[in-house]
Formats: C-alpha cells, structure tokens, sequence
DNA sequence: AGCTTGAGCTAACAGCATTAACTGAACCAA
DNA sequence: TTGGTTCAGTTAATGCTGTTAGCTCAAGCT
C-alpha cells in the first residue's frame, strides 16, 4: 500500500519536495526570514501564487520546515543509537547525545527553528487536547500538530533511553521527599505520560540530563558561548562524561561503556 | 558633566527613546519581525525615512534594542542581588538566579533577542579583537560592538559571584587532570580573562552551572518545556537547590543560606 | 463526450526597507 | 544682525514581500 498514489498525487509530492528543498535552501543560506515564496517560485520557474495550491502560508511551509528538522535529528540520533550495541544502554545514550549536538552544529538553521525563538502565535505546539474534530479543517493548524507530533517523537528517543536504563539498571535519583510537592505532581503525570515505567524521582533525573545538553547545545549554536571558548566540543565531551557520571556513579563499577 | 548637552542632542536623545519605546511595544505585541520604521512612524506622527536620521537600518534598532535587554536584566539581576546581604554569596547568587529566570519570563520577547538566535551576519557579537580603529565608521558595527559589551556586563555578574564564592569558601572542583588537556587550554585562557582568581576547574564549575540556568531558563522561555511541565518553576527551584549543593555540600556544613 | 478537478497564470492590493532630492528651521560664527 | 552650515523633516520612487481574485487550460474521471 505504499505506492497507492495516482499519478498526480505523486507529481503533486514532488512539487512539494522541491518546494521544501528550496526553502531549507534559503534557510541555510540567509536565516528563516530569507524564505521568500517568490524567491523559491522564481527559482522553480513558476509564479509566486502557484505555490499556494501546495501550502496555504509561508508560515505553514515553514512549519512542516520544522517539523522535517525534528525528523531529521531524530533519525540522525537512531542511526548513532543502532550503531552500539543494543545491551550498551549507556554507551548508546553517549552516542545519542553525541549525534545531537553534531547534527544541532552542521545543521544550526533548522536547529534554531526547532529549537529556539518560535515564531509568535505557534507557541502552543505542544498542546495535547484537542480531541474533538482532531484533525481540523484548517491546514495550517494540521501543520502545526505535525510539528508537535514530529517533537515528541524526537523526545521519544531520549525517553526510550532513559527507561530502558532505569529497566537495566536504575540510576541514582533523589529520595521522594527531596522533591518538592508541586514538582512532585508534575512529575508523575509526565511519568504516566512515558508509560508509567520510570519512577517520578527518575523522571527528574532525565529532565535534569535533558535540561543540561540542551543549554550546552544551544548555547554553542547560538554563538553565547564564543565569548569563553573558541571550540565547544570538549566542554560538551566533559559535561557529556558528568552526565554518564551521573547516570552511572563508580561506586557500584559496572562495564559503563 | 552630566548635563553637557546641547539643546539638540537632548532633543535628539528623546526622540531616540520614543523611538525604541515604540519598537519594543511591537516587539512585546508579536515578536521581533513585527519591528517595522513605518508602524513607528505612524505612531509618531512622522514619516518613516525621517527615522534614518535616528539609526542608520532598521537592523540597528534591533541591534541596539538587543543590548538594551542586556542591561534590562542585568539591573534587574543586580537589583536583587544588592538586596541580599553581601556575605551571603550563596544567597545572593540565589536571588540574581531567580531573578534572571523572573526578568525571562516576564520579557520573552526581549530574551528572546538577547539569548535566541542571533540574526544572521551578526553571529561575531562577542569579537574581541578589533582593537585597531576600534570605534569604525560604520555606526551599525558600532551598535553590534556595543551589543556584545552588554552582554558582557551580563555575564559579569555570575561571573563575579563565583570569584567571590570562591574566594570566601571555595567550592569543589573536578580535578586537574580529570579535565582534558584541549578543554584545559580554552579554561585557562578563560581563567586569565576573568582575572586570574578562579582556577581552572573552578571555571569549568562555573561555566557547567551558567549552561544548566541557561538550559532551564530558555526551554522554559521557548516554550519547549510545556509538553512536560504545566509549570516550570518549581523545576527551576529543583534545579535551583541542586546548583547550590554542588556549590556547598552538606559534607562540610556551613551555614549555607 | 462532457464535467469536474486541479495546476498554473496575470493583475492587483497592501505592506515593507531603503535611497534620493528637497525644504525649512535651528544653530553658530563673523 | 547677517550668512552659512548643520540637521530634522518632508515627498517621490524603487524594488522587495505575502496574499487574494479571477481566469485559462489540461488531466482525470464518469
């Protein structure tokens, strides 16, 4: 049932690739603001309206921009993961992290989209309601939800790291009672949300690890860091072994690697 | 000699400010793109080339209202700094920590500006060189320059905390030789610069604290927080507490608050 | 064969940054 | 006081931008 596409829905595809394609051209190139649809028709050879019969806005071109940057990374990172050895769960976390923040360096546009400011009036991407009517007349709102979707999926592979540790061997986390009240229900709805495996003081644990690659990352795609350092990689190589660190404390020496 | 101006450049410098004030209200409303000279034109009953006497692009403008949030959450930052007692280190990097996520969360737009993506072709904001005919010409440059001093004087103040913390009660550090030589290098330059007080591992305590703030703050800011937390500061707390054990373990008990 | 769908077009509107050329007033020096 | 310079402001124009309306024509389906 893959190739269940008329004839015109699969010129109609290709359009739209090229479309896209052009677009992360400009992206690259010039920033976000650089994607002009008349600029990409000129360079197909069309008019700039035409384009409209393939995306209702710019902002919905650049949305599904965004939501293919989330699908890119993320499959960066499950080449790295399947890379190392499924019973390394550590080993495969490192690779993982690794592949992010190359992926987040070679690629800092879509990262940024993906990643840092988002455009004004898209903020609720991650929104979860919804149920009713779901998938919404409007086109645009549709975009938006698959963008939210194509993040989660990409949290998923951290997550799945993080659960499978803890299955593995669990990781140290603070006591219960160390946590406080408020934090404390948030956590265990998101740990519900993952599936009801890692213990709430688990989850903190992860956020905290998630918390931490991120600031590195951004902070060096983003060029706050240039200001203490010429070359980010062995600041990240040394929080990275912290975190495992973390993850994996010497006392009870295991393989780790 | 505070007031040697002339009647014309206060007028100037009034008009200036009507001028970013204006901006910043479209800033705040929908975001940096939403900055237009002829929306502020408008709204000051001019016309829009008449603002080029006031900043040669409109590029500038952002550029100069980017260094103004600098300041914006400096003070805020040193205010609440100075209103906690001198000797409490701790308690005072506490309070410029709380008071650097309050200032984020209640001015997105601004750090968003000041700690996002950085416009392309304005990545090189934290140049040091450039030492020969160091004002230049060309007043945008000047804006970028005087941008990247903002953002130092930002910095400072953590920066400045741990040299007193450090001082008063060092805090403990990874060791030497657990640092890797080419990160070793970057720290020590980074040592000499912030004035040959912290040692080397102290400055990767240092920067390894300001990228787990960072981290928090601008997933919360970005918005990228919100598919697991409804709301983000009690993490932020955690975290919080955390950063100060790391800073002061219980091992050897002080007073600590 | 005839109708419907869809892909493309042109024309047009409204908004944007920016430049050039000009006017008039404020300032400063003789 | 006069004369020249500086500076704040103007209008007109160029060339971008997203987006809508209305049209044409070929492909696809019945």
């Amino acid at each position: 049932m893959a190739a269940a596409l008329s004839r015109r829905d699969r010129l109609r595809a290709a359009t739209v690739a090229e479309i896209k394609e052009i677009a992360r051209r400009y992206l690259v190139a010039d920033g976000p603001s650089a994607i002009s649809l008349r600029a990409i028709a000129r360079d197909m050879g069309m008019s700039a309206p035409s384009l409209y019969r393939y995306f209702p806005s710019l902002d919905t071109l650049i949305t599904e921009l965004t939501a293919d940057a989330y699908d890119s990374v993320r499959s960066a990172m499950e080449v790295a993961r399947d890379a190392t050895p499924a019973d390394d769960t550590l080993g495969r976390l490192v690779a993982v992290s690794r592949a992010f923040r190359q992926w987040a360096v070679a690629h800092p546009a879509e990262f940024s989209l993906a990643f840092g400011t988002p455009p004004p009036g898209r903020d609720m991407t991650y929104t979860k309601q919804q149920k009713p009517d779901d998938g919404a007349a409007d086109p645009n709102l549709r975009a938006m939800q698959a963008c939210g979707e194509a993040g989660t999926r990409f949290g998923a592979v951290f997550a799945q790291l993080f659960i499978e540790l803890w299955t593995r061997r669990p990781f140290p986390t603070p006591a219960r009672e160390e946590i406080p009240p408020r934090l404390r229900v948030q956590l265990g709805a998101l740990a519900e949300e993952l599936g009801g495996v890692l213990p709430m003081p688990a989850v903190f644990v992860y956020l905290s690890c998630w918390t931490q690659l991120y600031g590195m990352v951004a902070l060096e795609v983003f060029g706050h860091q240039r200001w203490a350092l010429t070359d980010a990689e062995p600041l990240f190589e040394a929080e990275l072994a912290a975190m495992i660190r973390r993850l994996d404390p010497p006392a009870a020496g295991s393989d780790g690697r």
